[in-house]
RNA sequence: GCGGGUGUGGCGGAAUUGGUAGACGCGCGAGAUUCAAAAUCUCGUUUCCUCUGGAAGUGUGGGUUCGAUUCCCUCCACCCGCACCA
C-alpha cells in the first residue's frame, strides 16, 4: 500500500477545482443562498496561524452548506490599509502600494495553498482605486444625505516630529519614535452621524439571534443607552449649568458640581484665573483613551462660584474635573457622595458634604455610608418630599417636578459617539472634499472620481506626504474656478472594512454596489472573527449598512445574520539564559528530553503559552506546517481538540497526531476498499453490520450537528470514534456486510471531506465514486437505524453511582424500580436502611435514598 | 478604573443542558512486531487508601436539590475590549 502523499495530492485537487470553477458563485434565485465570511485580512506580509483557524472555521461552514444544497458565497479580500505599510515606507524606503501588493501577492499563495473553498475571482483590496472609488462616491451621498459633519476634535500631537500620533504609537505619554511628551490639539474632522441610529442599532440587537450574548452585551454597552433627566443649576452672573443624571433620586445628596476641562464655562472661567487655565493643560496632557482617564488620580480644581439646587436652598461648589468627559452627556455632572463612588472619593478629598439620601431595606434614618458609596436598591430619606419612596418612584417624581418647574427635561442619553473618520495619514482613503476660501467646503464632482491617491510621494519629512505634495494638494475649485486645495485626511480605515461585504456581491460593479446582487447574497449568514472585533468593525458595519439603504443602495438593514467570534490561537515562550525571546523551530530537545538551543545546547525557560506574537516569537509559520505535513493536517489540527470559541494551543505533538491520522484515514479507507463490490441494499444484516450502520447514521447526525453549532472538535472526535469503528470491522463477505462497509467508508469520506478536503477528493476518486466529492450531496441520516435497543442505566444509592444494569430501551419505572432494587451490590448498599423514597428516570437514572 | 469572558486528569478537552464526570485526542507506561529503529497494532492510564473493595474529586468557600461541571451567592486567578492598531 502507498502513503499518502499530501504535497502532491493537495496541488492536484486545487489544480482541478480552479479549472472545473467549482467555487465560483452565481446567483440563482431558484436556490436558496449561503453567504459565509471570514474577517478579511490585513496582507501584513505573511499569513499567521490565527488566519488558518478562521479561514479553516469558515472553509468547513462553506462546504458543508455545499453539500447541504445552498448556492454559497465564499469571497476573499484584503484589508489593505493602514500604517503598517507607512511604518516600511518610512523604515524600509519601499512604498506603502509596493510593499501591500507584494505581501497581497505572497499571502494569496499561501491562502490558496490552504484548499479553501473560495470565490477568488471576487477578489479586491480596499486600496484598489475601483474599491476606494466607490467609497468616496458613498461618502459624498452621505454627505447630501446629512449622514455627515465637520466639527473640531482632539488629536495627538508629537511635538518634536510634528506629526499625529495614532494611540497606540503613544506609550506612556509620550511620542514612540521622538520620545516627547505627547500632546492634545484640536482639528477639524469629519464625522459620520452614528448616533443618529443610535435607538435602532441598540434596539435590532435584540433580533440578532445567531449572534454570541457576549457580543450583544458588549454593543449594548458600548452604545449605554440611559433614561434620566437633563437638569439646570443657576449660577449667579452665568449661563444655567446643564447637567445629565441618571440618578435624579439622589439630588437631596448633592455635594456639588463637577464640568469637564474643555467645558465652556470652564474656559470661561480660566480667562481671568492663571491657576485653573493650568488646570486644564494639565487635564489635556495625558493620553485620550477612556482607559487612561479612569485610571489617572482623580482631581478637581474649585472654581469659587456656586451653583444653586434646583430643588431646595442650597449652594454647590463647582469644580473642574479631570475625570468628567465632555463628550459624554453635557459634560457637566452633579456629585452625590453617598451613592456613587468616585464622588465619595471627590468629596473626601475636598471636604465636600456626605449626605446620605437612600437606605437599605432593614436600615433606620441613623444609617450613613462612610468610605464605601451605597448603590443597591433601597427607600429615600433626608429627602424633603421624596422621603419614604423608592428610587424609581423618586426618579420619576423629580422628573414629573423638573418638567413642571421648568428646570429639567426627560432625556435619552446614549454612550456612543459620532463616528470621527478622518486621519492625517497617506496610506488610507482620500476624503473627496476641496477646501475653497471663497465656496468653503466644494465635494469633489462625481464625475472626478476617484481622487487616486498620488504615487509620487516621499516618507522624508514627518506628517502626512499628501501635505507636502503640491501637485496633488494644490487644485481649483470646481465652483468657482479660483485656486484650492485639496482635503489632505484620508478615512479612518475601519470605513474600508464597513461596507467590504457588500462590494463582494458585485466586486465590479460601477456602483458601490449592485442593488439586485447585494438583496440576493446579503445578509451575510455566517461571519467568523476573532472577539476583538466585537464593538467597533462589528457597529461600524451595522450603521454603514443602514446608512447605505438610506442612500437608496439595498434594502438591508442588518449586515450579518450569523457571526461567530473564535478564539486566538497561543503558543508556549522560550526564552535563553539571557532572558531573550527563542523561536520555536530554534530549539531541539536533548537526550534528556529537556528543550535546548539548537546552536548553543543552552537549555532554555519554557514560559506559559500566550498569544502567537512576533515579539514574543512564539510564532510557528504556516507555510512551513503547510509544506511539511500538508494543508489537510494543519486544518485537521485547527479544528480539532479546542472548542472554536476558545483559545487554541499549537502544539508540535498535537501536529503530529493530526499528521498521523490523516494517514491512519488514508489506511483505513484504502484498505476497506479492497474486495468491496456493489450488492445494492440487502434484506439482512450481522449484528456486526447493524453496529457499523449505526455508528454510521450516529456519526452523520453527530458531524452535521456539530458543524452547524460550531463544535467542530466535537465532530472531529465522532470522525475518529467512527474511524476507530470502520477499522475494526472484518466484513465476513455477506452481501449485507460488504454493504454496510461500502455505506461506513463513502460516509467517513464524506464528513472528513469539509475538514480534509483534499485527501477527501483523493479517496473519492479510489473508491470509484461519481464526481468529485466537493459536489457531492450530504449524507442523510436514518434515524430508525441510529437506535440502540439496550441502554446501561445508573443505579444510584444517596446520589452516589452503586451499579449499573442493561435493560431494553424505554423501560418503565415500575420495572426499571423492581430490577434495580434486586441487584445484589444495590441490596448490600441498601443493608438494612428503610428505602425513603426511590427517584425514577426512565432511560437515564435510578436514584434510591435511604 | 469600567465592560465582557474563561477556569474539569500530566496536557487539549467531552458531558444529550440538573441524571454513570473524564468521551475523543495528545503524552506517558507495558506488551506485540522488528537484527535494530521508525511506523504500526494491543492493553493500561483522575488522585488517594487498609485495593475482589472504598473514599475524595470539575479554580476557592458556601447554598438549593434525591442528585450540581451544570442553578444561586462569595472570593481568587488569567484573558479580551475601552473609540487613531487591525
Amino acid at each position: 500500500m502507498t502513503r499518502y502523499n499530501a504535497g502532491i495530492t493537495e496541488a492536484k485537487w486545487q489544480k482541478i477545482w480552479t479549472e472545473r470553477e467549482t467555487f465560483l458563485a452565481v446567483e440563482d434565485p431558484s436556490l436558496p443562498k449561503y453567504y459565509v465570511l471570514e474577517m478579511f485580512p490585513y496582507p501584513s506580509g505573511k499569513i499567521h496561524m490565527g488566519h488558518v483557524r478562521n479561514y479553516t472555521q469558515g472553509d468547513v461552514v462553506a462546504r458543508y452548506r455545499r453539500a447541504k444544497g445552498f448556492n454559497v458565497l465564499h469571497p476573499m479580500g484584503w484589508d489593505a490599509f493602514g500604517m503598517p505599510a507607512e511604518n516600511a515606507a518610512m523604515e524600509h524606503n519601499v512604498h506603502p502600494a509596493k510593499w501591500t501588493y507584494e505581501n497581497i501577492a505572497h499571502m494569496r499563495g499561501q491562502l490558496q495553498q490552504m484548499g479553501l473553498s473560495i470565490d477568488w475571482s471576487r477578489e479586491f483590496a480596499t486600496c484598489d482605486p475601483e474599491y476606494y472609488g466607490q467609497e468616496q462616491k458613498m461618502f459624498l451621498d452621505f454627505m447630501e444625505a446629512g449622514l455627515v459633519y465637520r466639527k473640531e476634535s482632539w488629536v495627538n500631537w508629537d511635538p518634536v516630529d510634528n506629526t499625529v500620533l495614532a494611540n497606540e504609537q503613544v506609550i506612556d505619554g509620550c511620542g514612540w519614535r521622538s520620545g516627547a511628551p505627547v500632546e492634545r490639539r484640536r482639528l477639524s474632522q469629519w464625522f459620520l452621524k452614528i448616533t443618529d441610529y443610535a435607538e435602532e442599532l441598540n434596539a435590532a440587537l435584540d433580533h440578532l439571534e445567531r449572534w454570541p450574548e457576549k457580543v450583544r452585551t458588549m454593543q449594548k454597552n458600548w452604545i449605554g443607552r440611559s433614561e434620566g433627566l437633563r437638569l439646570f443649576f443657576e449660577i449667579d452672573d452665568q449661563d444655567p449649568l446643564e447637567v445629565y443624571t441618571t440618578r435624579p433620586d439622589t439630588i437631596f445628596g448633592a455635594c456639588g458640581m463637577a464640568i469637564a476641562a474643555d467645558h465652556p464655562l470652564a474656559a470661561k472661567l480660566a480667562e481671568n484665573n492663571p491657576a485653573l487655565q493650568e488646570f486644564i493643560l494639565e487635564c489635556r496632557a495625558g493620553a485620550t483613551t477612556e482607559e487612561a482617564m479612569e485610571k489617572m488620580e482623580k482631581k478637581g480644581f474649585d472654581t469659587g462660584i456656586v451653583a444653586k439646587s434646583p430643588i431646595e436652598d442650597r449652594d454647590l461648589p463647582v469644580f473642574v474635573a479631570n475625570f468628567v468627559l465632555m463628550d459624554y452627556g453635557t459634560g457637566a455632572i452633579y456629585m452625590s457622595a453617598a451613592h456613587d463612588q468616585r464622588d465619595l472619593d471627590f468629596a473626601h478629598k475636598y471636604n465636600l458634604d456626605v449626605r446620605t439620601v437612600i437606605r437599605p431595606d432593614g436600615e433606620d434614618d441613623c444609617y450613613a455610608v462612610d468610605k464605601e458609596a451605597y448603590t443597591g436598591p433601597g427607600t429615600l430619606f433626608n429627602s424633603d418630599f421624596l422621603d419614604g419612596l423608592t428610587i424609581e418612584d423618586a426618579k420619576a417624581e423629580v422628573a414629573r417636578r423638573a418638567e413642571k418647574g421648568n428646570f429639567g427635561i426627560k432625556t435619552i442619553n446614549f454612550r456612543l459617539r459620532d463616528w470621527g473618520v478622518s486621519r492625517q495619514r497617506y496610506w488610507g482613503c482620500p476624503i473627496p472634499v476641496i477646501h475653497c476660501e471663497d465656496c468653503g467646503i466644494v465635494p469633489v464632482p462625481k464625475a472626478d472620481l476617484p481622487v487616486i491617491l498620488p504615487d509620487d510621494v516621499s516618507f522624508d519629512k514627518p506628517g502626512n506626504p499628501l501635505e507636502h505634495h503640491p501637485t496633488w494638494k494644490n487644485i481649483d475649485c470646481p465652483e468657482c474656478g479660483k485656486p484650492a486645495r485639496r482635503e489632505t485626511d484620508t478615512f479612518d480605515t475601519f470605513i474600508d472594512s464597513s461596507w467590504y461585504f457588500a462590494r463582494f456581491c458585485s466586486p465590479k460593479s460601477d456602483d458601490p454596489v449592485d442593488a439586485d446582487a447585494a438583496n440576493y447574497w446579503l445578509p451575510v449568514d455566517q461571519y467568523v472573527g476573532g472577539v476583538e472585533h466585537a464593538i467597533l468593525h462589528l457597529l461600524y458595519s451595522r450603521f454603514y449598512t443602514r446608512a447605505m439603504k438610506k442612500i437608496g443602495l439595498s434594502s438591508v438593514d442588518e449586515p450579518f445574520d450569523g457571526l461567530f467570534t473564535q478564539g486566538m490561537v497561543c503558543h508556549e515562550t522560550y526564552a535563553d539564559t539571557k532572558g531573550n525571546w527563542v523561536l520555536p523551530t530554534d530549539l531541539i530537545k536533548n537526550d534528556d528530553g529537556a528543550l535546548v538551543e539548537k546552536k548553543t545546547g543552552d537549555i532554555v525557560t519554557v514560559g506559559r503559552s500566550i498569544k502567537m506574537s512576533k515579539s514574543k516569537k512564539n510564532v510557528v509559520d504556516p507555510t512551513a506546517i503547510i509544506d511539511q505535513y500538508g494543508a489537510d493536517t494543519a486544518r485537521w489540527f485547527m479544528l480539532s481538540d479546542s472548542p472554536p470559541a476558545r483559545d487554541l494551543e499549537w502544539t508540535e505533538e498535537g501536529v503530529e497526531g493530526g499528521w498521523r491520522f490523516t494517514q491512519r484515514l488514508w489506511r483505513v479507507v484504502t484498505m476497506g476498499m479492497e474486495g468491496l463490490r456493489d450488492c445494492g441494499e440487502p434484506a439482512e444484516f450481522s449484528k456486526a453490520a447493524q453496529d457499523l450502520r449505526r455508528i454510521t447514521h450516529v456519526s452523520i447526525d453527530t458531524v452535521s450537528r456539530d458543524i452547524e453549532g460550531f463544535h467542530f472538535n466535537n465532530a472531529v472526535a465522532q470522525i475518529y470514534k467512527f474511524s476507530n469503528a470502520v477499522n475494526a470491522f472484518k466484513p465476513d463477505g455477506s452481501d449485507g456486510d460488504i454493504h454496510a462497509l461500502r455505506e461506513a467508508l463513502t460516509t467517513l469520506i464524506q464528513l472528513t471531506a469539509p475538514m480534509m478536503p483534499h485527501l477527501a477528493e483523493e479517496m473519492w476518486q479510489m473508491m470509484g465514486q461519481e464526481g468529485i466529492v466537493t459536489d457531492a450531496d450530504w449524507p442523510v441520516a436514518q434515524p430508525e437505524l441510529m437506535q440502540e435497543n439496550t441502554i446501561t442505566i445508573a443505579i444510584q444509592v444517596k446520589g452516589k453511582l452503586r451499579d449499573t444494569i442493561e435493560v431494553q430501551k424505554d423501560m418503565d419505572s415500575a420495572e426499571l424500580e423492581k430490577l434495580a432494587l434486586a441487584t445484589e451490590k444495590i441490596k448490600l448498599a441498601v443493608g438494612k436502611h428503610a428505602i425513603r423514597k426511590v427517584i425514577v428516570v426512565p432511560n437515564r437514572i435510578v436514584n434510591i435514598v435511604i
